[in-house]
DNA sequence: TCTTTAGACGAACAACTGTTCGAAACCCTG
DNA sequence: CAGGGTTTCGAACAGTTGTTCGTCTAAAGA
């Protein structure tokens, strides 16, 4: 048991910033990424329970104790997939509220900041994209997940307040319980594109698999939002 | 092996209209009816997969092999209170859209049409209630259930319908698929409350249990959610 | 009164779960 | 080549799962 804890430490900015697991030799995955990224296919598919960790060494074509050597247990598995793709996705909204700031002076319109929200789990859902089954993960673990993982979720309230903080701003007149509320609908937006419309999300209208059919529902979901934010 | 296949032809008007288990005398409850809130409320709580069906008889106080003997399988468990549940939502659903359409005429206005959409479900969520067990048994339903149950959302189509035709009347100028998407997007706003959110709909702004906070809660949903069909 | 039958009960079943262990195979450094 | 550390492998572990079986109780029907 040679194997290092894996650190979880889930801010924001931390955790090193490459994107894909390691790849020892030029496109050839090692055991621990092949577990890895057959475990994240299967549990966004399936979900975290009917999933055994036979049938992810199956998938992965692996030996059985791979899970328990490379990871310590299911969980800690489980919970590794799920503190990487959080913080990637954290990431991807900073960066865009970043840029909003920098574009607006410090004081980004509702729209703007919405749209940073929004805009990058809705890219990650497009069909053509292998990131699908990350943002399926991350909505699947929104429900399912572990205490451990609702607890991140829900004391990570600096990724939130970023944004809160800059609806504050953008929208002077309203309180801040108000904001709040209106930020938790916006959100909800999102989270209830689950498996059964990402099908309608493929088959809508002859095909969503056209270019710019992602950004046309981002634009769909910034505008629903926008007007829930300015109403009078 | 003698107990009938429960049949589970769900649209919504169908299902006895008697809303509670049966009580074979009176306040006793048999032991069926004893099992079936034992296992709402323990799926409500921790999930579909994680519940067992020793942990049901035993909240129960019943004998194992009780499941099998009154509803066939653990599954089949399972979709009884689905289907039963769904079908009391979309009565209530159903119902307040009616009396909507009996006082605009048979052309009641976007704000009456979620009203009829929106309320039925959070007034559930009132603490106060036992309905909350069954607003977060469906809401887990529509992410950890089974295929079938899906199927039955997905299908179900009828009574959607009728929401629908009733903004498309209401909002002449928007297209069929803008309308799809803005219900779909105001039906976002309800399957958001999960758990996370309704210890703080409890906690919020120091105890959420008065008596108007629910009303209050679905006003400011109605309000978004209006905000996002009336958008020019 | 005897017979029938729906239901409750305890025990057991086979299948599957996550995890562990020791040995074998591997790879890189001496 | 020989070394030790790393990884893989097959087998097995103990525990839990949903389900089934035969028996027993008790109330209803004739």
């Amino acid at each position: 048991m040679t194997q290092p804890d894996p650190s979880l430490g889930l801010t924001d900015q931390d955790l090193s910033p490459d994107d894909e697991p390691h790849l020892t030799q030029a496109g050839c995955a090692a055991t621990r990424d092949l577990v890895f990224v057959a475990a994240e296919r299967l549990f966004a598919v399936h979900g975290f329970q009917k999933v055994s960790v036979r049938d992810i060494t199956a998938e992965a074509k692996v030996n059985l104790a791979s899970i328990n050597y490379h990871f310590g247990s299911k969980d800690a598995l489980l919970l590794e997939i799920f503190t990487r793709r959080t913080a990637e996705l954290n990431r991807a909204r900073a960066k865009m509220l970043h840029e909003a700031n920098a574009a607006h002076a410090g004081k980004p319109p509702v729209r703007a900041v919405l749209h940073a929200l929004i805009a990058p789990p809705v890219r990650w859902m497009d069909p053509k994209g292998e990131r699908l089954i990350s943002v399926q993960f991350l909505i699947r673990a929104r429900s399912e997940g572990t205490d451990q993982m609702r607890d991140i979720l829900r004391t990570d309230v600096s990724h939130l307040r970023r944004f809160s903080d800059a609806l504050l701003v953008a929208c002077p007149q309203l309180s801040e319980e108000e904001v709040y509320w209106r930020l938790h609908f916006s959100l909800g937006l999102i989270h209830n594109n689950r498996f059964a419309e990402f099908d309608r999300l493929n088959t809508l209208s002859g095909g969503l698999t056209r270019e710019d059919e992602v950004d046309l529902l981002i634009q769909r979901m910034v505008d629903f939002a926008e007007a829930g934010f300015l109403r009078s």
